[in-house]
DNA sequence: AGAATTGTGTCAACAAAGCTGACATATCTT
DNA sequence: AAGATATGTCAGCTTTGTTGACACAATTCT
């Protein structure tokens, strides 16, 4: 369907000439794709809980970092409070994560998952680690290290 | 802030523990940050025309693959033709995608990026482009094509 | 001590971008 | 002629993001 070959060798411009020889298109959409259906990896657990995405970002970095504080999510994931408010108030009052009042700064809430928070974060993630073990497999020794270093290198250093 | 080490060892119970020799949490994280900063990159070329990441993705595949059909962008967003619809009218509308009629099938609508349309795609694309050969250039030499191998795996492989 | 700042919560309104279901029209296939 | 297909569109809903405003407790500053 999509990929199937055409001549479109009449609708060729110098701009579009131009663009394949400068920009790397090819990483790009192979970054789309790879994203999207890692992403979709989750969903069916997700559909079950009545939880989305956001609400699965939130247990993921709880359960990655406990302790951590309402302010160190919303860095973390770079939304609004109010955005983290709704999906944190829904993960709170189900039982996924509760709070503790910090105990050097007591304006503090510092996040922990419950044991249902972290078997609900290990159960989202396990189809994403499977993928990415499997793609590390194919790609071949050595491929972890070079993607590893390639992801931290895409990401802003500054402030993370 | 969120990456400050903190003792949590009296937090720490079988299941985490467990779960950092299964789960491959570091690499899922590095994704998330990845692909969150490499997708922020446009946004202010997006914020002066007004059009959002959807049309983004809209006016780059119409950009790659000239005359793609309706049928064919479905497939690779993986959205459903109302929400498609409502992204490709206003770019239609604006100018940068133009539909023909098939030629063969005159049901189809063939997709073209006009000038501005590529110019757009042009222009979303390059801090992309740059992100992603600057990552790879610090990564080292052959990251390229591992890196792609790798992306090439990671995405479902039945039916793109 | 009093004032200012900080961390968190919450109300209200809105926007982007996804979804389902239903239906219309033109065109192609059988 | 009948059915299937490609596209467009209406209407309404959900998730997840946004701004702006305000409240309250706790901490820090002067």
């Amino acid at each position: 369907m999509a990929g199937q070959s055409r001549d479109n060798s009449q609708y060729m411009t110098d701009v579009t000439r131009k663009d394949e020889d400068t920009i790397d298109f090819e990483i790009i959409e192979l970054l789309f794709f790879a994203y999207r259906d890692f992403t979709g990896d989750p969903d069916a657990i997700l559909e079950k809980s009545g939880f989305g995405r956001a609400h699965h970002r939130v247990v993921h970095f709880v359960n990655r970092e406990p302790g951590m504080t309402v302010a160190d999510l919303l860095d973390t994931l770079k939304i609004t409070k109010q955005s983290l408010a709704r999906v944190l108030k829904q993960l709170i009052d189900s039982g996924y994560i509760r709070q503790v009042t910090g105990p050097e700064d007591r304006r503090q809430r510092m996040l922990y998952t419950t044991k249902e928070g972290q078997a609900l974060a290990r159960a989202l993630a396990e189809p994403q680690s499977r993928r990415i073990a499997d793609a590390l497999a194919k790609t071949g020794p050595g491929a972890r290290e070079i993607v590893k270093r390639f992801l931290v290198n895409m990401k802003n250093s500054t402030a993370d």
